[in-house]
DNA sequence: AATGTATGTTAGGTTTTCTAACATGGTATT
DNA sequence: AATACCATGTTAGAAAACCTAACATACATT
């Protein structure tokens, strides 16, 4: 798991902002996720909580809807790109432990704090994670 | 107004994820709000949401009270450093127009399906912004 | 002792999000 | 044509998150 990796799985956004970000309704998000296309973390409220990832994942469904596709398709399309990933990687991440929202934002604070350091990039990552520079 | 600076200023976070991030109470960011050291957008029902650029600011603020700093020294400080940043720029960015939520959501639209380019980078940007990628 | 500054705390109200249930417009199947 | 299924809309009631405004407090300055 790298940096990035950390950075781009943060649970940050509520479902407001992402509604927006993805001209998606509330009830097409939470029935992605129901079909577990996307499992968002949740806060202490249980409220969604949405990385960067997912949302990427979110237009990435958006598309393949509007090619015909259905859930149960989305569904293994996704889960194929994401083997891929992991292939192209090199390392196949052992069992890619989860980490807490805490640990998340202690890596987070610390990433901060030591500024000043140049932007490293994978060169293929997708949509929305590209808007944040 | 370059795409990264659109990118940088959408509206997006509520205050919840904000504290977390900058380790800052409600109440110091809106008092911070008050004296105008920050100026968060708004949702439509008056929820405040913070860019990028609210919460690379906070950092900054956060440090400089650190360091004694008091709000009327803070501001002009703030002030300062984004006259430099407009200096460095080159255009003085005329009047700096208001972007509305909107225009800034399509420009978002657009950017994200035109994907694939490869990243650009100015050269220093602060904290947070680094963390998206 | 009195004032000022930055922050904590509380109260009451509004917005946002949650789940669960029912409704609806297409498509596919019988 | 009737039925079933899929993706989404809509509604209701409850809980969480956020809002403003006011008062409280600790510390520094006068």
């Amino acid at each position: 798991m790298t940096g990035s990796n950390i950075r781009r799985s943060m649970p940050l956004f509520p479902i407001g902002p992402v509604m927006q970000l993805t001209e998606l309704s509330a009830r097409q998000i939470r029935y992605y996720e129901e079909h577990q296309l996307i499992s968002p973390a949740r806060s202490e409220g249980n409220r969604r909580l949405f990385s960067l990832n997912d949302i990427d994942k979110l237009l990435e469904i958006k598309d393949l809807i509007d090619q015909g596709i259905n859930m149960a398709g989305i569904k293994q399309l996704l889960f194929v790109k994401n083997q891929e990933v992991i292939a192209s990687d090199g390392k196949p991440q052992k069992s890619e432990r989860e980490l807490s929202n805490d640990e998340i934002r202690r890596h987070l604070r610390k990433e901060i704090v030591q500024a000043g350091r140049f932007n490293q990039h994978a060169a293929s990552q997708g949509n929305i994670t590209r808007l944040f520079h």
